[in-house]
DNA sequence: CACCCTTATTGTTGGACAAATAAAGGATAA
DNA sequence: TTATCCTTTATTTGTCCAACAATAAGGGTG
C-alpha cells in the first residue's frame, strides 16, 4: 500500500508532472501497478488528504499543492486532546523561534516591524472575546517571526496555530490578554526596539513561560 | 465522504476517547453509520494519513497522536527543482536549530549524547562514496539535534534532509568529507563536551557557513 | 446557441478470499 | 498441579472483483 502510494509519487516527481496536470485513470494505474481499484483508489485517497491531488468525476486527479492548507487542518480538529508532550515541545520550539533567534531579529528588525508590532499589540485591547484575543495574541508572535525573513520558519510557526493558541487560551481570560499580555507585549517590542539582547530574552523568555506555568497543571 | 469522517471524529471527541482507546471495528461502523466497507476504509485512510489512528489487523483502530510527524511528511514531496531563497531559508532554520539553540543542548547533552557523535562521525572516514558521505554528514548533524530531546523539533530538521543533503553534496567532495568535515565535526563535539558556549558557536556557525560557501554561485 | 444523448470516469456498495494476529485450547515437562 | 510452549480457532483488516449510481465532458441535432 504504502509502496503503491511511492510508486504513484515517483511517477509524478519523475515524470516531471507539475501543478495543474493530469495523473492517469484509477483503471491505467491499475494496470500499471497491478493492483486493484480499491487499493489504487487508497493510494489515492491518501495523495488526495496530503493536498497533493484534486479528483472529482469523470475529470480524474489533477496535481495541485495545497499541502499548507491540509497542514492547518491537521490541526484544526482538536476533537483530539494535544498530548502533554506535544505542548511541551511546542513550547521549546517556540522559545527557540522567538528567543534564541535574537541575533538574526535584532539584525533584521525595521521601524515598519517595530510599528507593525504595536499595532496589532494594541488591537488586544479591542478583543471581544477571549477567542478573538488568542488570535491577535497569535498574529503578534507571527508578525515577531516573520521579521527574521524567513519563509520556511514562518510556515512552520503558522503550522503550529492551533497548538500554540490552546496554550494562550488555557492560560489566559479577556482580562489577562487587555492587561498583562498586553503589557509584556509591548515590552517586548520596546527591547527590540533598542536593541537591548538581555532584556529582550529575559522578558520574552519570561513571556512564555508565564503563559506555559498554568498550564503544567 | 467527509461526512463520514467527520461522523468518526464526532465519535472520537464526543465519545470522550482518547490516545490508546481503540475504535469500533469497521463492520460495526458500517453498521452505525448505514455505509458500505470500501467507504469505511478510505475514511479510515484519511484519519490514517492524519496521524490520528493507527489500524492493525485483528487489533482494529487504536487513537494516536502522530499528526506533529504527519505534517511535516507533507513536505516530504516535490524536493525537486528547490529555489536559491529556499536554500538561504533552510540553512538560516539550520543555524538557529544548531548554533542559536546551544543553550538548551548544553543543558541537555549527556556523555551518551558526545560518544554517539563521536561514533557516528567515525563513520565518515568508512564512506565509500560521496553520497553515502553526506549521509552520514545528515545523521551526525542529527543526532546532534536530537539532544535536544524536542521530538517537534527533530522532525522539522527530518523533514529539511532532502534540501540538506543537497548543500552538502554540492559543497564536499569525498575527499573533503573525510579530512576538513571529520575535523570539524570532532572539533565541535570537543566543545559540546567541555560547554565551551563560544567556542561551539564559532565552530558550528563556521562548518555551516563553510559548506554554504561554495553553493552560493 | 441551446438542448439532449452518449460515454468515460469516479463514487459507493456488496461479496469473496487472503493475511495477520489475539485468544483459546491442548500437550508436555518440572 | 502448575507453568510453559505449541497448535488451532476465530476475528479483523487487506486486497480484489463486479455491479450500479453519480457526474460531467464531448458530440450531435434542432
Amino acid at each position: 500500500m504504502d509502496e503503491l502510494v511511492d510508486h504513484i509519487r515517483a511517477l509524478i516527481s519523475e515524470g516531471g508532472l507539475k501543478v495543474g496536470d493530469s495523473l492517469p485513470t484509477e483503471k491505467e494505474l491499475c494496470e500499471r501497478f497491478g493492483a486493484g481499484r480499491n487499493t489504487v483508489r487508497e493510494a489515492m485517497r491518501m495523495l488526495k488528504t496530503y493536498g497533493v491531488v484534486k479528483v472529482r468525476p469523470k475529470i480524474g486527479a489533477v496535481i495541485i499543492d495545497e499541502r499548507m492548507a491540509r497542514a492547518f487542518d491537521l490541526f484544526s480538529f482538536n476533537t483530539l486532546e494535544v498530548s502533554r508532550e506535544t505542548f511541551v515541545d511546542i513550547q521549546g520550539f517556540r522559545s527557540l523561534l522567538e528567543v534564541a533567534s535574537f541575533e538574526t531579529l535584532f539584525d533584521k528588525v525595521t521601524a515598519r516591524d517595530i510599528a507593525d508590532l504595536h499595532q496589532v499589540n494594541r488591537e488586544l485591547l479591542n478583543a471581544k472575546t477571549a477567542v478573538d484575543a488568542s488570535e491577535v495574541d497569535f498574529r503578534f508572535h507571527t508578525r515577531l517571526v516573520a521579521v527574521m525573513g524567513n519563509k520556511a520558519i514562518l510556515d512552520v510557526y503558522k503550522i503550529m496555530k492551533p497548538v500554540i493558541m490552546k496554550i494562550m487560551l488555557k492560560a489566559k481570560t479577556l482580562h489577562t490578554f487587555s492587561t498583562v499580555t498586553y503589557a509584556e507585549h509591548a515590552e517586548i517590542v520596546d527591547t527590540l526596539e533598542r536593541r537591548d539582547r538581555t532584556a529582550y530574552q529575559y522578558k520574552m523568555k519570561s513571556h512564555l513561560d508565564a503563559g506555559f506555568r498554568h498550564f503544567v497543571d
